[in-house]
DNA sequence: AACCGAGACAACCGCAAGGCT
DNA sequence: AAGCCTTGCGGTTGTCTCGGT
């Protein structure tokens, strides 16, 4: 259990990624692939280490990565699934086309996990807090009373079982498709290296549509289509169970007073400027 | 115009898992 | 079986920008 030592040595750079760096990482994997990371900064000319090329690779520089604001169609998906599974920003990502997990988890952070403290909702629990705040918003029963509360407590017990169950069965399935992954890119690998083709276009997902319904994988996915609209009846059954209609209403206030976006200030000029990058053409698909 | 605090997000750090020798 | 190496993951930090004063 060794610990990666390529951060250790000296004279690398660190921090914010230069346009010119980024450039090379991209020509050099686009042409070879980043096969090893560690050595790939060396081949490629970068004073990096071989983590720092990877998480840029990986968060920022894949070709099918969508950027930018999330719809609300993608928070649902993010609280229902961070409500099963918790803090496991990959297995989030896996069923949201397009998303990395540092994306996820970084808005999580600094956007979701605020807005469902401001209705009195644990962001750990996911249920309303006991002082009082956001009354009606959380909870499966919802409602005040023994009946109620008999059958919060029911649902309850239910959901857990099933986060249980679901948490043990996304990571088998993520294990096999991860082999099945494998072995179909092994074999494609010797076709796959000169000449890549054009850049696709930016998928561009139909509000209010499933995740999975786009039949895309998200950039970290590890589960197929059919693995992904299992989970996804999970997610519609628990979703009835969710107080989704307050939390979609408590958008819409604070969208109203936030133009629109989820997020109180426009796209940031680091990503406006990645995102024309992008634009122009710099993304192309490559083997990885 | 300058300063300051908050928000947003890219990037880093350290740990753990799993493969390989 | 044991140790090393690579990769993946989650938590945290650093940096930049904007808005308010």
């Amino acid at each position: 259990m060794g610990r990666s030592p390529c951060c250790e040595k000296e004279g690398l750079k660190k921090g914010p990624w230069t346009p010119e760096e980024d450039q090379k990482l991209l020509a050099y994997i686009e042409q070879h692939g980043h096969g090893c990371w560690r050595s790939l900064p060396a081949k490629a000319g970068l004073q990096r280490c071989g983590k720092s090329c990877r998480l840029r690779w990986t968060n920022y520089l894949r070709p099918d990565i969508k950027r930018g604001k999330f719809s609300l169609q993608e928070e649902q998906t993010i609280i229902q699934l961070h409500a099963l599974l918790g803090n496991r920003w990959s297995a989030i990502a896996t069923h949201l086309p397009k998303r990395t997990d540092n994306e996820i988890k970084n808005y999580w952070n600094t956007h979701l996990k605020k807005r469902l403290a401001k209705m009195g909702i644990d962001p750990v629990t996911h249920k309303p807090r006991s002082d009082g705040l956001g009354v009606g918003v959380g909870g499966a029963g919802g409602g005040a009373g023994a009946a109620g509360s008999q059958q919060h407590a029911k649902a309850a017990a239910h959901l857990s079982h099933t986060a249980q169950w679901e948490s043990a069965r996304l990571e088998a399935e993520a294990r096999l498709a991860r082999e099945a992954r494998l072995r179909a890119l092994a074999a494609s690998a010797s076709s796959a290296v000169v000449a890549a083709p054009p850049p696709p276009l930016p998928h561009v997902p139909v509000p209010g549509a499933p995740a999975a319904a786009h039949g895309l994988d998200s950039p970290t996915s590890t589960l197929s289509f059919s693995e992904s609209a299992a989970l996804a009846s999970v997610l519609a059954a628990r979703a009835a169970m969710q107080p989704m209609q307050a939390y979609e209403e408590a958008c819409r206030r604070s969208s109203s007073s936030s133009s629109g976006a989820i997020t109180s200030r426009s796209t940031s000029p680091r990503t406006r400027g990645s995102l024309l990058w992008a634009s122009r053409g710099c993304f192309s698909t490559a083997p990885a």
